[in-house]
DNA sequence: TAATATTTGTGCGTATGTATT
DNA sequence: GAATACATACGCACAAATATT
């Protein structure tokens, strides 16, 4: 008879816990001195556990702040990214969003370029994080042109979406320009706010937005490539040459 | 894996700013409490960066009224720039192809759903891979009804473009369904082939093309991340809602 | 001038991350 | 596994300087 290691023993308790409700997305865990004192074992040994459940993805730890239900993957493995499939059109404008920051500064160059207004120029820029279920899905930044645009910082600050923000700054039809979009890897602050590891692949989508007074919105989107994929719709007569 | 601490990744972003003149010489920063915001972390993280940039030089701050930008940074190690385009309509189909295996076997069941065939019925399975400049781009595996295609095999082996063969096996008319488009991880044998790190993100696209005998061709793409990105183009006339 | 709000500066306690012994 | 040490990070509270009204 193989002796089970004390840390696969905890591991499965959670992981038990977990299954059985008893902590649900997004609940904090005790502290892992807190744990090691249920158990009887040094904190390393729950660190061990822990470590497990992590890569199993049914938790993340931030430090400094505790460990943490993830998303409920377990349930809901194949269910989950279907729910969270992302139409391009639709991209960054799920209806939960969370407002990070909003600032007013100087264009830089692409920025700049993109929205055809001179380097320096004032834009404002918007800092989001699209939610859903509390799982965040994207993380967003767009710059919009503060002349152009009379009163978008007001408007931002006061709407939920960035549609109703632009319409309330008297943009009410405009169309998307060509989409960029290529893969690249979640740095550290990144990788905070969408609950994975540094390191991991984002789909990142950057547009410009363009109305009959010109381009309003230059806007860079982060994909959580994990939990999202993006659908692009197809002109069903077009022709692949 | 080397975990970079948030303040470093949070000081490199604001050095990016800075250096990319969104904001100048002069130039009042965001205030700590509005960059906790848009980072997501702690105030002392966000100050614990600033010092940092206000050791070098770049910044200065002053109690009660803010932290100011004390110079500008001209130089700046510029990263690399993006070299191939692909547009999204001709992913896979570039030019220069290196075939790189061809297999007839049972059809999995994604594939099966995705050609509307039954599940175990034979598939023509190709293995390719794009080039530019002797440069690898993406990595590509179709699958293709060989029921439906009768010699489709053969027309792959002989000819340098899936298009190409696809006229040959008597498709000279296609389209393409929807697109479904992630960022994952590069696996050991996909970044082999593509000259990434593994663990690089690469973008993969999905998709199924329609002739009007049915499924044609079920075709996943990987693109390296840090070389391509797709251009998605959009109908000038759609609405953005 | 005075009151109030904003912003940076500082301290303390606690939690996680990592390395060493 | 156990014990220790240190770096990183969070959360709260409050003081000090500045800006605003």
């Amino acid at each position: 008879m193989t002796k089970t290691p004390l840390w696969q023993a905890i591991a499965e308790s959670v992981r038990r816990d977990i299954a059985d409700k008893r902590y649900t997305a997004g609940d904090k865990l005790p502290t892992e001195a807190a744990l090691s004192g249920r158990f009887g074992v040094n904190r390393h040994t729950i660190r061990r556990a822990l470590k497990a459940l992590g890569e199993e993805g049914l938790v993340f730890a931030r430090r400094g702040a505790g460990v943490f239900i993830a998303s409920d993957v377990t349930e809901y493995p194949i269910g989950r990214r279907v729910r969270f499939h992302q139409n391009l059109r639709a991209a960054g404008r799920s209806p939960a969003k969370k407002l990070l920051a909003l600032e007013t500064r100087g264009a830089a160059q692409p920025e700049a370029e993109a929205l055809r207004i001179d380097p320096g120029a004032p834009v404002v820029a918007y800092f989001g994080l699209s939610l859903s279920d509390d799982a965040p899905i994207a993380l967003v930044v767009s710059a919009f042109p503060a002349e152009r645009l009379p009163g978008i910082s007001d408007a931002l600050a006061q709407n939920t979406s960035i549609t109703a923000a632009l319409a309330a700054a008297g943009v009410d039809d405009y169309t998307r320009a060509s989409t960029r979009l290529t893969a690249v890897a979640a740095d550290a602050t990144q990788a905070l706010h969408l609950h994975v590891v540094e390191g991991a692949p984002l789909l990142r989508s950057q547009s410009v937005n363009i109305s009959d007074i010109g381009p309003v919105e230059y806007g860079t989107t982060w994909f959580a490539g994990e939990r999202t994929a993006l659908i692009v719709e197809e002109d069903p007569d077009a022709q692949v040459r």
